[in-house]
DNA sequence: CCTTTGGATTGGAGCGCTTCAACACTTTAT
DNA sequence: ATAAAGTGTTGAAGCGCTCCAATCCAAAGG
């Protein structure tokens, strides 16, 4: 910078200026520094910069598993929702692992983030209440496992329960009964939309049957539980699936196993992520509004930035269910 | 930093030597300074510390497009090799524009990344030609639209060529004849693949029948494609696609026109993508070591980073063809 | 007892930028 | 003519940290 005052004729403050486009810079000086800049390769420096202004214009995004489509969507929300409030974005991947979660925490906190959105996260409100302090936070997700309460913290779900039910409530009227749920274990989302299972199945009157085994999150979760019922005496005659991964598993298994499908065995994810659209499987899950929900939570972070609100909000998106082709009537 | 250093009764610069772990700290005073952070809440600003230290211990990695679940597994073994190194890393979506990646690139050198991971990008040897003088650079990516040259890159690629002349060998004895090629259009990886292609085409003896139509990298750039070849008096018996995401767009597309595959057409992919490993696809496709390439990118970097080589290394890693369900004979 | 040694601690300069008050110079009002 | 009010421009302080040289202190050596 001092090169670039140098070789203009002016001073570090007066690049400064122009660097920051100010109005009160005369032409002839700003063209001076610009051809100067150019000629000499400035590029200022970020860190310096952020130092100095005593801001980043950086939201911080912890997401749970960027190789899911389902969150690389919601972040790709986030990531043009920022873009357009002037903020940059910086991505750091939990990949499942809760412990890697509160490091990268502490890391964009470190690094100065201004706004902190949590995707998908397993952390809870403990781990959270000492940074929400610090920073605006939203959690976004499918739902939330322990309800967050902090006035720091806007929250941006999909209401899982009301997301599970529906799935209940199609199954049922075309004749299933052992309908069982294999969950998101310890995911975020998980309880929630076991919950929207059982009262739906309660719902139904099917109470009693209701059934859930231990899943996960991704396509290989699903194996043990699959071959598990399979060999039971009354296997389930419908599965729904924690998401469209895990169902995806499940369909693999059932294949492998020669079941058909819905013919012998109905399925339904939850997300609508690109892969249940895919024609060949052609999954019924259910429709999360990845883009709005990744905007929304961007929303509320600005809100509170520009704005300076300061009471959280709770938004809840209404999931929707999506029938394809893995879903109908139970085998005689 | 102050408050801390006044809390446990010592100087700045002490408390300093303490949160970076220095030996020469009286395991006293380290106590008392540990203590002081934690009561007050402290946190390192890693601007500053950047700024002071003149390094970040960060690499930047711009990718193509974070929705392609082949990126996404390059970028994870990217992240886990910088962490073992111990370096962070900023991703940046390129979304596909090359305007926003041009942008991307200049935003993480003015962040002061140490060295720079370009993600199936598509930017070109003139856009780099400045960058790659500050920062040291190491391309990943299926192939190399047009040839890098340049001291400070360095370039982990798969052979698009070997990966595509195989392609053709499997098919061709199968029976095929007719067999088409949707590209990637103008994605980087796009020119070597069609290469390969075309040499495989001709080695089989097929040259005049080779058959090239303009795709892209996502479901949707197929369509036109095929529905173009499905209205022709001779369709190919067999499509060779850029990649998975585009394979099942148009096996969605042949499912529509009621085309089953592989008995009324072969189909196959590339990249081996979890998608193509799905039963209900079983894409036959081609391989590419993800995480290895991930790997071996932040290994290059850091050679340079922390061994000082200043030649550049070009490796090439093999790619492997996946036979599975969605090649056969051609009808009758 | 004084000097030497070496480990522990500290003051202060400096990293590259922004920003504010002060300044210099023009223009307009009086 | 002088004062008032703008415009443009600049010097210098400060952002939160690191790190070097200088200092301090206690133990060891003479």
């Amino acid at each position: 910078m001092e090169d670039v005052a140098e070789r203009a004729g002016v001073s570090r403050a007066l690049v400064s200026l122009v660097i920051n486009g100010s109005p009160k810079v005369s032409e002839q000086k700003r063209r001076r520094v610009r051809e100067a800049a150019r000629a000499l390769g400035y590029r200022p420096n970020l860190m310096a910069r952020s130092l100095a202004q005593q801001r980043t214009r950086i939201i911080g995004v912890l997401v749970n598993d960027l190789r899911n489509p389902f969150f690389a969507e919601v972040v790709e929300g986030i990531e043009m929702a920022a873009e357009s409030g002037e903020f940059g974005i910086v991505v750091l991947n939990g990949r499942r692992d809760r412990g890697r979660e509160l490091t990268a925490v502490e890391t964009l906190v470190q690094l100065q983030v201004e706004g902190l959105a949590l995707v998908g996260a397993q952390l809870d409100g403990d781990d959270l209440d000492e940074i929400t302090d610090i920073v605006p936070t939203v959690v976004v997700a499918s739902d939330l496992g322990r309800p967050v309460d902090h006035s720091g913290v806007d929250t941006i779900v999909t209401d899982g329960r009301r997301g599970a039910e529906p799935v209940v409530e199609h199954l049922a009227p075309l004749g299933h009964e052992r309908i069982l749920h294999i969950d998101g274990a310890g995911n975020a989302s998980a309880a929630e939309r076991r919950q929207g299972y059982r009262r739906g199945m309660e719902a139904a009157g099917l109470g009693e049957l209701a059934d859930v085994r231990t899943g996960g999150d991704d396509e290989a979760a699903a194996f043990a539980a699959i071959d598990e019922i399979l060999a039971e005496p009354a296997p389930p005659t419908a599965v729904f699936a924690f998401n469209d991964l895990l169902a995806a598993g499940v369909l693999d298994r059932l294949d492998d196993a020669g079941v058909p499908v819905p013919g012998g065995m109905s399925l339904v994810g939850f997300d609508n992520t690109f892969i249940a659209a895919l024609h060949h499987l052609a999954l019924t899950t259910v429709n999360q509004p990845r883009l709005t929900m990744g905007r929304m939570a961007v929303d509320a972070l600005l809100e509170r930035l520009n704005d300076g609100r300061d009471e959280p909000v709770r938004h809840t998106l209404e999931p929707e269910l999506v029938v394809r082709g893995t879903t109908g009537p139970p085998p005689p």
